[in-house]
DNA sequence: TATAATTCAGACTCTTTTATCTTTAATTTA
DNA sequence: TAAATTAAAGATAAAAGAGTCTGAATTATA
């Protein structure tokens, strides 16, 4: 896999909570862990990372729960990307030899590269903003990962 | 990572297998592992792997090793990686949502899709024949990943 | 036939990732 | 102030991935 399941789960709770802009103040992580379908306790300990890396707030006591800490605008799926899988991931050679680069390409190189700079283009220009109205009017969807378990700790 | 270990392991010591064509009929595991620096019991269990999917022959005792099973211009790096890891890599959602499609697509789909593409096309064509050509006449490298460290099973 | 070279096979350890559980601290509300 | 709600923090467990080790089986060749 590419991303690692914590940045999805991330990457999903922070486009849900970025759908619920203007319903409420905090949404509560619990909430998100039920409509995701993602494990409460898990979820906390990924959420906790993104505030800490200022992508969200967080907020303690009854009617708390998580915010974006910026406008939609202001925060790229990249970012979200590096505050949990870090940003070394797009870098380096996709056969792990030292130093990727034109001088001396490994056999992949080239198909790799090529596709490495549309993703990273296309994380790094894609911002809350215009993901979450697209996903109010129902033109993309960011749950429907219920995989028929039931997990105990929603 | 996009590829485990086990399969960047495997396309390199199967280019390098590549690139000794002519010089002997079997190449030793033990060579591999010394040219390309990497754990040589862990090595021959990729091997064996190899070997079961038809991409390799071996043969034990003195002079033995492994080759080829069909000529480099029929081993695609896909058939490679879909021997290792299993050809669901490529498959399904980024975010993990069940059923990666345009009727239902997730946020990061429509960028994912593309590159997706031309990432499969590059390694279904890309066969080991002008691969090894390429690395023979020094233009690509499949070495140089030493990273300091002396493994003990060489 | 003896010996050395080599793969084959399985069990085992170590590390990282993923997930769960429990306790603590902060906050609101009544 | 008491009770309820919620995130924070830490300990632990489960699973998967990566790597190691030992011994057995096979083969060429002297
Ligand atoms: S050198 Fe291998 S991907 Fe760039
Ligand atoms: S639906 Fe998510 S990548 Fe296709």
């Amino acid at each position: 896999m590419l991303l690692s399941k914590t940045c999805t789960y991330g990457l999903l709770a922070t486009l849900f909570v970025a759908t619920q802009k203007g319903k409420r103040d905090y949404v509560p992580i619990r909430e998100i862990s039920r409509q995701l379908n993602i494990s409460f306790h898990f979820l906390t300990k990924i959420l906790q990372r993104l505030t800490t890396h200022n992508i969200m707030n967080s907020h303690r006591g009854p009617n708390g729960g998580v915010r974006l800490a910026r406008t939609p605008d202001q925060i790229s799926l990249m970012d979200i990307i590096e505050a949990l899988d870090g940003n070394k991931i797009f870098e380096g050679c996709v056969l792990g030899l030292p130093g990727c680069g034109e001088t001396a390409p490994c056999p992949l190189h080239q198909s790799w590269s090529q596709s490495r700079d549309i993703i990273i283009h296309s994380f790094t220009t894609a911002n809350l903003a215009t993901m979450s109205h697209e996903i109010q009017k129902g033109m993309l969807r960011i749950s429907g990962m219920d995989d028929g378990l039931t997990r105990k700790d929603h």
